[in-house]
DNA sequence: TTGACAAAATGATCAATGTTCAGTAAATAA
DNA sequence: TTATTTACTGAACATTGATCATTTTGTCAA
């Protein structure tokens, strides 16, 4: 049975398709800019004919904030070959926040409210949980180099994760923008620094 | 001109009519159940009379993004009477974090994209510029005490405002969910011990 | 190759949305 | 009372997400 297999990559290929048109649409326009009639568009079939590979628009938004996550992990995997787990945390931290500043509109779509993104399910756990392992893991090789204390292991990836995840909200939603242009880099680095700081105690 | 005064009146009446209906309408049901129609509905006016009073649908959301900062800030003016900065500090944190929380609509709507909200323009930045003023007096407070040292200061109150708003936002945003609920409040507690530390050197 | 069946794609259509505007009613002024 | 300004109405428009009867395309047995 060839046929099937192919028909199920023919499947597979048009979901791409309309995955990357909405992409496109979105990152350069905005949600607003996704309509099922542009990816139509864009794909060249007719409206109707996406709904027989999604179930419906929140369906294909939730795909593209979960390649957002796939996206970012995939950044994070190149920390690997820094031995130094406390550079190592620090260099993944810089590398989340320049993704976020880079790809504003889908970082938002990833932390989007769960309104937006429909109901939660197992599923819709799967992505942010996997990126907050990945990271949970760096700080826990901090912890087992004595940087940090064990009781604090989780918190501490947590409070990281939150500092990131607010500074990444606060720039992208222009609160900073009071800031003058060269103090912000310093200000990074120096939120870094401290809640990088280690420990005493 | 008793008159003039009196429609003034009535007109800020009106917008005021018409905010609290939105208000209710989007702490009820969120974004979607905003409508022009059903906010017309609740006040008994036609659709087209809110169009006498507010430019759009944005503009009526921008002015509940306001009222929120404005609760906000009220809820900030009870710290005065706390003494010790630190604790100021610590408890401002506390409430602020308690309000995102207890309003998750209105605090998504206070950081909600730009996009939403409209063009920025010198007026938007107001009421963020002031809450975030407010904050930073309080860590200025524990500049002056000695609690930091005085390079830090804008950067600590970036900083902390970044971990309390990243703690709100993963938090309402069910992003924080397979925590298990005992540990979230420790959580809470030792990410503002973390943030607020006092810092050595 | 043909004809019957299944799968895929269409596009007209629906209800709901934000917004507009000619027309109507009410309030004010003359 | 009459004229004029102001306030309000609600039908109408363009767009949206979504549906579904119809048509086109693909598949396979005869």
């Amino acid at each position: 049975m060839g046929i099937s297999e192919r028909k199920k990559r023919d499947a597979a290929k048009m979901r791409s398709r309309i995955l990357e048109a909405a992409m496109q649409l979105f990152v350069t326009g905005g949600y607003d800019n996704v309509t099922m009639r542009s990816i139509a568009a864009k794909i060249e079939y007719s409206p109707g004919t996406i709904y027989l590979y999604f179930q419906n628009k929140n369906d294909i938004m939730l795909q593209l904030c979960y390649q957002g996550f796939e996206r970012l992990l995939a950044h994070q995997d190149a920390l690997e070959k820094i031995a130094d787990p406390l550079e190592r945390l620090s260099v993944g931290g810089r590398y989340y926040l320049a993704f976020a500043l880079e790809n504003p509109e889908i970082y938002e779509l990833m932390f989007a409210s769960t309104e937006v993104l429909g109901d939660s399910g197992p599923d819709e756990e799967a992505a942010p949980l996997k990126a907050f392992r990945g990271f949970a893991k760096n700080v826990k090789a901090c912890l087992d180099a004595g940087i940090f204390s064990p009781a604090e292991a989780e918190t501490t990836a947590i409070a990281l994760w939150a500092t990131l995840h607010g500074l990444a909200s606060l720039l992208i939603k222009g609160r900073l923008r009071f800031l003058p242009e060269e103090s912000l880099n310093k200000v990074i680095d120096q939120a870094f620094a401290f809640s990088l700081r280690k420990r005493g105690e």
